[in-house]
DNA sequence: CAGGATCCGGTTAGATACTG
DNA sequence: CAGTATCTAACCGGATCCTG
C-alpha cells in the first residue's frame, strides 16, 4: 500500500487505511471478543483459538497504536496485562458490525455464486450467455 | 485463514471472509470506480492509476466469483470486456461506505493515537501511569 | 485490448526457543 | 504470564514477455 496510491483523495487514503487495518487476519475477531469487557493476553489467545502469540501481540500493538486498545500491565508476578477496547474501538465496532451484519445476510448469496463462478465450464460460453447469467442474478 | 478457525462461528467467519475480500489492497477502489456505471478493463486501469494488469484482473476475478461484479466479454476486434457492479455488489457498498464515511470522520483521532504512540518513551511509564493515560483518553 | 505465464524481491505469518 | 528474537515457508504484488 505504500506507492500507487500516491495521488488518492485525503478520504480514499481514510479509507484505505483503516480497512488495512479492519481488513487484516485477526483484528476484527479480537475487537469482537474484546467487545464485552477487558481481558487479559492469554484470555484473549485461548477464546481466538487459531491465533500465535506473535500475530496477537502484532495486532494487539496495532490496535493500540491506533488508539482502539488501551493496554494496562499489573506489576504482579506472574505479570498480568489487560486490553480493553477504547472509546475509539466501541465506536468502531458500529460501522463494522453493520458490514458484519451485512455479511451474515448475504453469505449465502457470496456462497452460491462461488459455487456457481467454481462450476463454470471455463469460458466456454458464449457472450451472450454470459449476459444472459448475469441477469439471472438480479 | 484455512487452520485454527475451524470452531469460530459462522458470523465470523462470513465477516472475516468479506473483510478479507473488502480489505485487500485494490478492491473498494475498484467497487468504488465502478459504482457510477459499467467500465471497461483498461478504463478502470487508468481511473485507479497505481494498479498493474495483474492485481487488476486477480481483484474483478475475485470480485466476480463472489457475486459483485459480471464481467461481459464483446466478440469484437478489438476485444472488450466491461465490467459492472451486480445488485449484490452496489448492496455491499452501503456499508462499506459506511465505514468509510467513519473512516473519514475519524482519521484525525487515529492519527492523533499514532503520533502518542511513536513518541511514546518506549515502556518507561509505571502501569499507574499508563492507565492514567487510559482514562485521559477517554 | 484484455489478460495469461513467468520470474523475482519483499512482506508476512507460523513455529520454535528464549527472557523478565 | 506475556512477551521478544529468530528462522523459514508461503504468499503477494510488480515487471516483463507473450497471445488471441
Amino acid at each position: 500500500m505504500k506507492p500507487g496510491l500516491r495521488h488518492e483523495t485525503e478520504d480514499c487514503r481514510a479509507v484505505s487505511d483503516i480497512l488495512g487495518r479492519v481488513g487484516d487476519k485477526w483484528t476484527v475477531l479480537v475487537v469482537g471478543f474484546l467487545s464485552s469487557g477487558p481481558m487479559r493476553f492469554s484470555e484473549l489467545r485461548r477464546s481466538i483459538g487459531g491465533i500465535s502469540q506473535k500475530m496477537l501481540t502484532t495486532t494487539l500493538r496495532g490496535l493500540e497504536r491506533d488508539g482502539f486498545v488501551t493496554r494496562t500491565v499489573f506489576p504482579s508476578i506472574p505479570p498480568r496485562v489487560d486490553y480493553e477496547l477504547t472509546d475509539l474501538g466501541h465506536e468502531l465496532r458500529v460501522p463494522v458490525n453493520a458490514l458484519g451484519e451485512w455479511a451474515r445476510l448475504n453469505m449465502a448469496r457470496v456462497k452460491q455464486a462461488r459455487e456457481r463462478f467454481d462450476n463454470a465450464p471455463s469460458e466456454q460460453s458464449t457472450p451472450v450467455a454470459r449476459t444472459a447469467a448475469r441477469q439471472a442474478t438480479r
